[in-house]
DNA sequence: GATGAAAAAATTTGCGG
DNA sequence: CCGCAAATTTTTTCATC
């Protein structure tokens, strides 16, 4: 967990990691031009530093039948409702992700369904019975043409 | 890329991946009580399938110096720009995601900043120099409690 | 389809520069 | 800190049920 400065080799490293967390250490090692010892040893460190925090298959939402992707932006009641509603949000799976934010909202969530039926009855079954919630305004994704992570 | 019904066993070992993409196949052959064969034959089918795409480490990107997250609601001056914002915002790597969405805005996109001044930085330099958008909204978040995959 | 053992490949470790 | 190579673990294949 402490700071650890990486150099060119350990964001090389990390890059085709990001891309693919398969690429066998051997092929790295000739790709960079070090041994696969090497590669092993700064990913270790990387671990060690907290910068990678594990490994995880991506799926595509779509083939398991999630087709549509929204976002919606709630408004509390009171903002020490704040905590219980994000418990309450958390219950919920197709919730995926929500955010603490200033601005227009106070909460703002993802939501992943399987069709715009289902949105409409995770929405008027589930996120709109949560007490705490005076509003929310829900913007359906149609498209997400970019899809990465920070590259450092 | 074709249908491919999952059934409980692929549901299973999809969970366990998506959490951990390392876990040996041996490991998970006795958690579910099958042969390591049979767990490597469901993911190379859920990969025929187009179920698993690949596998990414994932980073802390605070680790790395991004503390900053943000939304912004982006407008268009004229729908028919899309496709040409889009492209330039790809070539912004603090933009790490966007959407076409219906409802408020044209385009929601989330930014990945080092700082506020970076932030600022990235919003006055970068993203309002495109001669397209008419306007923008900023959610900052200051907080993400949930964030998790969708669980079929 | 699933199994289990054997073959191939990749990861991890430790010694020596 | 790096490289090499041995030791270990994991993945992949395949004949068989």
């Amino acid at each position: 967990m402490e700071n650890y400065q990486i150099d060119n080799l350990d964001r090389s490293i990390l890059h085709a990691l990001m891309d693919n967390a398969r690429t066998p250490y051997a092929e790295l090692a000739k790709r960079f031009a070090v041994s696969a010892g090497t590669i092993h040893v700064r990913v270790e460190k990387m671990k060690q530093a907290g910068i990678i925090v594990g490994t995880r298959v991506s799926i595509d939402a779509k083939q398991l039948g999630y087709d549509v992707c929204c976002f919606i932006g709630v408004n509390l009641k009171h903002a020490r409702d704040y905590p219980a509603t994000i418990e309450q949000l958390e219950g919920f799976e197709e919730v995926v992700e929500a955010y603490y934010t200033t601005g227009n909202y106070s909460i703002f969530i993802k939501v992943m369904a399987r069709s715009i039926d289902h949105l409409q009855d995770v929405l008027i079954n589930k996120i709109q019975t949560i007490e705490a919630i005076q509003s929310t305004e829900t913007l359906i994704s149609l498209q997400a043409p970019i899809m990465r992570e920070v590259m450092p």
